[in-house]
RNA sequence: GCGGGCGUGGCGGAAUUGGCAGACGCGCUAGACUUAGGAUCUAGUGUCUAACGACGUGGGAGUUCGAGUCUCUUCGCCCGCACCA
């Protein structure tokens, strides 16, 4: 037997492969299908992380495993190209970001491919491919047109010292992450899209997915529904206040109200209000704050009263203050709240820092010694019209009362917010549509798509909180397409988001330049069975492409509601040390250095053997070498093969075991266990005197998933007609899978004192009469009386004696 | 602060979901082969104990014939965040 040379063997196989188009998805819409999706990666200058090999690999055996079983899968990779480290990479080396990227994907790809994935190569796709953006381009226009796009005055991030606008990611400790200079916020126009119009369906539809329980509830708690009231407080000065609460029926306890420093009414009532100058300093004060430091530092609650105005309680008619304080926002509910300290948390602590007074109408805590909240038990009191009910029956009779008045409605409010769909940033799609003084905002013609990037001489956002794009007069200076008259047009681009929130649309038809894809592929290819991806893109990418999903659902784009049937998500793989691994840290391993030491094979047994998939583990290069010398001994099966026969009889029942636990593995992220079955069932082959062509067969096909290149050399050694890949998965027969003689421990009082081999049909007495021949059995009974036998067929025998 | 998650040998992790805790792998120990071993093979390996045995899944309590698994409580760690009224 020749050594295991992994260089040769990988190579070989992937350009079979490739040659014979092995896993290229087919036209023929006749057959099953399965469409398993990895999370398309951003081709950062780094290249590969070991990180993208986990999920990949995971849905790679999920893909191969289905073509085995006859269906035709449609397993495709793509570039999310667009986005700030290639654009910042391109200002810092005045290169242009599309030649960035290239250079990128091609070290990505390479990368890819000399790992195995059987991805199908001719539907790779790439967001800033004109040919693709001009889809995303398309789908924001139907947004546009369907009233779901608008412009909204929304703050950015603006650098004090670069006087450019910032991402988030780039302010760090409310400092810019470049130079240091603080932060503030500033208002600028934006185009936002109303993913709040499509909230409930985003929870409720939910129901109906296979996505794992903690994606489903992060996800709602995200979207964040809350059933409550709006309620008018007039002002002494004559105008009306309103606020959101979930708890109307604790407005008896409301002492105060609080503003967020944004309200309108305070710039409104500037001729009442007679402390401004101390409003407009705290105002500033919340200005200057990023959002991190708003959250993050205010531990302590800050505000400011409003003087000259106060407000009446609507039921109380009681004369009650009004203040300003960061901890209410503008974004959330009506941007007023009516205080609460007796029965919420934050008004609490706001009330005793202000010594403003505090009512209890919940009783059954101590409203002295903190905020009563439990809203199960609470009976109402100090509440004329409600006193002595419980919370929710006091809620639906307060509600009923001031909605009969005219000073309340039933509202319902989300967490969510819409999103900020615009970019001060040249690395993105262009917004494709032009502002005329006549028309207004007007979309380009679907014909003219794509709307390309233009070639500019500095991708540095300006000096003026603008995109790159509008230093490009001539670029901007257009024509209106309803009116032909001089218009300009949006510079700002989109964000990342935007491409990959369809990008699995575009892989059932990846070359269609007449639509962005045929109903025929559509309808046939989708749902996405299987998507796996990190939990860190739960609430943003997950949410925002299901909204995209939902409206082209909406308006008869697509054929499904839901994009993705089922939905499960990888833990990271971190350092040796157990952080997170980071260039700075020093902790980064290169997939390229384990390929070319070990080979693919091992890197993929390795990162699928590590531990359990869904939780994050710390990267070890011993157990590298582990995997390493498993695949060998694999390889070494070719020199003990001394029978031609199928299945030797001793590894009948194994193989039989072997085979369902792997197959029930691969479908369940069980991978690690799948690898520890194999493991022991070549231990067994490697002590068995005989072993057969039949049994090594098994073998191959079961580990080929997850180790394709070497078992298909072996295949191809041991004489195996064609390829692993084209085989059949095998099948188990239950019978054969199943134990009949097992061992089962005897326990007296819950210890175990022996073991016995029994049928795993016997009944008690059989397995009484065993036990009891145990010598341990009978020292530990002797002399005491049997309370109590538990005996279950097939687990445990348990002895309770006394005395 | 809010939301989500996790604590099992020296290490990564198993445990048919309430039934022999530690599968499988790493590491370690001893031996074999060898000029050599950081290659390979064989055996051993939770802790305490000379042994019988006892103890053991972050800590404490509880339910149960039986708890890593269920309940309560407490401590610690990780991830996300937009103080969401």
């Amino acid at each position: 037997m020749r050594d295991y040379s992994h260089e040769s063997v990988e190579k070989k196989w992937q350009d079979i492969w490739e040659e014979k188009q092995a896993f290229k998805a087919h036209q023929d819409y006749s057959k099953p299908k399965y469409y398993p999706l990895v999370e398309f990666p951003y081709p950062s200058g780094q290249g590969l992380h070991v990180g993208h090999p986990r999920p990949y690999t995971a849905l790679d055996i999920v893909a191969r495993k289905r073509r085995m079983e006859g269906y035709n899968v449609l397993f495709a990779i793509g570039w999310d190209a667009f986005g700030l480290p290639t654009e910042n990479y391109a200002i810092k080396n005045k290169i242009h970001p599309a030649i960035v990227t290239e250079q990128n994907i091609a070290r990505f790809k390479a990368q890819c491919k000399s790992i195995g994935f059987s991805f199908d190569w001719s539907r790779e796709i790439n967001t800033t491919d004109p040919n693709y953006y001009k889809w995303t381009q398309w789908i924001f226009i139907q947004l546009f047109k369907h009233g779901l796009a608008y412009k909204k005055e929304m703050d950015i991030n603006w650098c004090t010292s670069c006087k450019v606008g910032l991402a988030n990611e780039e302010v760090v400790n409310g400092v810019c992450e470049r130079c240091g200079s603080p932060v503030v916020k500033r208002a600028k126009s934006q185009w936002m899209l109303k993913i709040t119009e499509y909230a409930e369906r985003l929870i409720d539809d939910l129901d109906d997915l296979d996505y794992i329980e903690r994606v489903k509830i992060q996800q709602k708690n995200w979207i964040g529904k809350s059933v409550g009231m709006e309620i008018d407080f007039k002002t002494t000065t004559g105008e009306v206040l309103r606020v959101y609460t979930t708890r109307p029926d604790t407005i008896y306890g409301a002492t105060y109200m609080v503003v967020s420093p944004e309200h309108p009414m305070i710039d409104e009532r500037k001729d009442v209000i007679t402390n401004m100058d101390a409003i407009e300093a705290y105002r500033e004060q919340a200005r200057l704050k990023s959002d991190f430091e708003r959250t993050e530092l205010n531990k302590d609650k800050t505000g400011v009263p409003i003087e000259g105005v106060w407000a009446i309680n609507p039921v109380t008619e009681a004369r009650i203050p009004i203040w300003i304080s960061d901890y209410v926002l503008m974004s959330y509910g009506t941007g007023a709240i009516m205080a609460v300290p007796g029965h919420d948390t934050r008004d609490w602590e706001f009330a005793k820092v202000f010594d403003l007074p505090i009512i209890e109408v919940v009783a059954g805590g101590d409203v002295e010694k903190e905020a009563f909240t439990d809203i199960a038990d609470g009976v109402l009191i100090n509440s004329p019209l409600i006193d002595g009910l419980k919370v929710a029956d006091a809620k639906a009779v307060i509600s009923k009362y001031l909605e009969e008045k005219g000073l309340g409605t039933p509202k319902v409010n989300f967490k969510l917010r819409d999103w900020v769909f615009s970019r001060q940033r040249y690395w993105g799609e262009p917004i494709p549509l032009v502002s005329c003084p006549e028309c207004g905002w007007v979309a380009l013609p679907e014909e003219s798509l794509p709307l390309k990037l233009p070639e500019v001489s500095s991708y540095e956002p300006t000096d003026n909180g603008e995109s790159p794009l509008a230093a490009m007069t001539d670029w901007i200076e257009t024509t209106c397409p309803k009116c032909g008259g001089p218009a300009h047009r949006e510079t700002d681009t989109m964000p990342q988001w935007a491409g990959s929130s369809w990008y699995f649309l575009r892989y059932c038809d990846p070359h269609n330049d007449e639509t962005f894809a045929s109903k025929e592929a559509l309808e046939y290819w989708m749902p996405v069975d299987w998507y796996n991806g990190g939990m860190e893109h739960t609430t943003l990418h997950l949410l925002y492409s299901r909204f995209w999903h939902k409206f082209l659902f909406d308006i008869g784009a697509v054929n499904t509601k839901e994009p993705y049937q089922k939905r499960t998500s990888h833990g990271m793989i971190l350092g040796e040390n157990g952080e997170k691994m980071s260039k700075s840290r020093g902790n980064v391993v290169n997939p390229d250095d384990i390929v070319s030491a070990y080979g693919a094979d091992t890197l993929r047994v390795y990162e699928m053997f590590i531990g359990d998939f869904e939780k994050s583990v710390p990267w070890s290069d011993s157990s590298v070498k582990g995997c390493r010398r498993f695949l060998e001994r694999v390889w070494s099966l070719v020199d003990d093969v001394n029978a031609e026969e199928a299945v030797s009889p001793e590894f009948e029942r194994d193989i039989h075991k072997a085979i369902k636990k792997v197959t029930e593995d691969y479908e369940t992220l069980k991978f690690n266990t799948a690898i520890a079955t194999l493991m022991a069932l070549l231990n067994q082959y490697k002590k068995a005197e005989k072993i057969t062509h039949g049994d090594i067969r098994y073998m191959l096909l079961l580990l080929n998933p997850v180790a394709p290149h070497i078992t298909e050399e072996i295949w191809e050694m041991l004489g195996f007609e064609g390829m692993v890949c084209e085989q059949s998965w095998p099948a188990y027969d239950p019978e054969k899978a199943k134990d009949d003689v097992i061992e089962m421990a005897v326990q007296i009082n819950g210890k175990v004192r022996a073991t016995i081999t029994i049928e795993v049909d016997s009944d008690l007495d059989a397995a009484r009469e065993k036990a009891m021949a145990e010598e341990k059995v009978q020292q530990f009974t002797a002399g005491k009386k049997i309370v109590k036998e538990i005996y279950v067929p097939g687990k445990i025998y348990n002895i309770v004696v006394k005395g």
